[in-house]
DNA sequence: ATAATTATAAAGAACGTTCGTTTTGTTTTC
DNA sequence: GAAAACAAAACGAACGTTCTTTATAATTAT
C-alpha cells in the first residue's frame, strides 16, 4: 500500500519538524536538518511538502485543530462553571505534560516569522473559543462584570504563565499537581462573589 | 569628539535593530538590513559589535537593566503592598506604550535562538525581583499561602497577556486604562481575605 | 497470469541567493 | 601622523528550492 506509506513518512516529518521547530526555533532548522533527522532524502520531503513554509503551516493547523477539540469536548462535558474551567486547565496541562512539543511549538514559535497573514496566538481558534465561554459567563452573572479581554487575561494569563515554567523547566513535576491551587485563584479573580 | 560619534552610531545600531529584532525576528534581520536601516556600512557595525550574536545580547542584557530599574524604583515607592501592586503593572504598561518595541523584544523574541546559554524570560532579573517580593508578602501573610511560582503566575501572567494582546493590536487603545480593572481581578486572587 | 506501462515515492546532485564574517582600503579626528 | 571610525568588496558556508534520475508499487494490456 503506497498510501499507507505516504502517510507514515509524512508524520514522519511531522513530528520531526514540530520536535525540531520548538526546540530550536524555526530559522535555525533547515531542510538539511530535516532530512537527517527523518532519514529522508530532501527530494522525499519536498514530494510531500512544496515548500519549508507550508511544514509550518501543516504543524501551526493541526496543532490548532487538536488543542481545540480537546478543549471543546472537555468545556461540554462539564457538570458546572467551575468544572468547565477546571477543565481547561487539565486539558492544556496534560497536553503540555504528554505533548510538549507541540505545546513548546504553538507557544513559542514565532508564526509571524513564517506565516505572511499572521494572525497572534491569541486570536487563533482556541482562544477564540475559550473567549467566547467567558463571554456567556459574564453575561449570565456567573463572572464578575469586567471587560471579557480583562476576563480572558485573568484565566489564560496564568494558565499560559504555568505551562511556560515548565516548558522551561523551571517547575520540574507534573503541573497537573498545581491545577487545583491554580484554579483557586483564578476563580477568586472572576467568579462573582456568594451574598 | 569621536567617543561622542561612536556612541552615537552604536545607539543607531542598538535602537535600528530593537525595532527590526522586534518586528521581523531575529533570523529575520540580516546585516544587509541592518546596514540600510541605520544607513552604515557593514564594515561599521563590525566596528561596534563583534558579531550579530552580540548586538543580540547586548539588547537584551540593556533591556533587562532598563525594566528591572523602573520596576525597582516603583515599587519602593510605593505607599503600601496593593500600590506596589499597581506600580508594577503601571510600569510595564507604560513601557509598553512608550518603548513597545523594547517590549517586543523582551517578551517575544526567542532569546534561545540566538543566546547559547539562554536564560528563560522568567528567570530574568525583573521577573526575579518581583519573585522576591510575591515571596516577601506570603511570608508576611500578605497574600495568600500558596506555592510562590503560582502567586508569581498570577500577577504576572495577566499583566503580560493584557500586553501582549496590545502588542498584537488585539487592544487598540492605551492598555493603562485597564490597569485599575486588572489589579482589581489580580487582588482578588492573591490578597488574603479581610476577616 | 505475465508483461508492459504508468504513477508514485524517494534520492541526491546542482542552482542561485543570501548569510555572517573577514579583509583591505579609505576617510576622519585628535 | 597615528589611531579611530567607517566603507565596500570578497569569502566560504548554508540556505531553500529545483532538476534529473532511479526504484517501487499500481494499473492496464495482452
Amino acid at each position: 500500500m503506497s498510501r499507507k506509506a505516504t502517510n507514515l513518512t509524512k508524520k514522519k516529518i511531522f513530528e520531526y519538524c514540530m520536535k525540531s521547530f520548538a526546540e530550536n526555533g524555526y530559522s535555525n532548522v533547515g531542510l538539511r536538518n530535516i532530512s537527517e533527522g527523518t532519514k529522508l532524502s530532501i527530494g522525499a520531503i519536498y514530494y510531500h511538502f512544496s515548500s519549508k513554509e507550508k511544514i509550518a503551516q501543516f504543524l501551526y493547523d493541526t496543532a490548532g485543530r487538536l488543542i481545540l477539540n480537546e478543549i471543546k469536548t472537555a468545556v461540554e462535558n462539564a457538570a458546572d462553571d467551575r468544572e468547565a474551567l477546571k477543565s481547561i486547565i487539565l486539558v492544556l496541562f496534560k497536553l503540555t505534560e504528554e505533548d510538549p512539543y507541540l505545546m513548546k511549538y504553538v507557544l513559542y514559535t514565532k508564526h509571524k516569522d513564517f506565516l505572511p497573514k499572521a494572525q497572534p496566538i491569541c486570536s487563533t481558534k482556541p482562544f477564540e473559543y475559550i473567549k467566547k465561554f467567558i463571554k456567556a459567563k459574564i453575561k449570565e452573572g456567573v463572572f464578575e462584570d469586567m471587560d471579557v479581554l480583562i476576563a480572558s487575561s485573568l484565566i489564560m494569563g496564568p494558565i499560559i504563565r504555568i505551562i511556560q515554567l515548565r516548558m522551561d523547566n523551571v517547575l520540574k513535576g507534573d503541573i497537573r499537581l498545581y491545577a487545583e491551587s491554580l484554579l483557586d485563584g483564578i476563580s477568586r479573580s472572576i467568579f462573582k462573589k456568594q451574598i
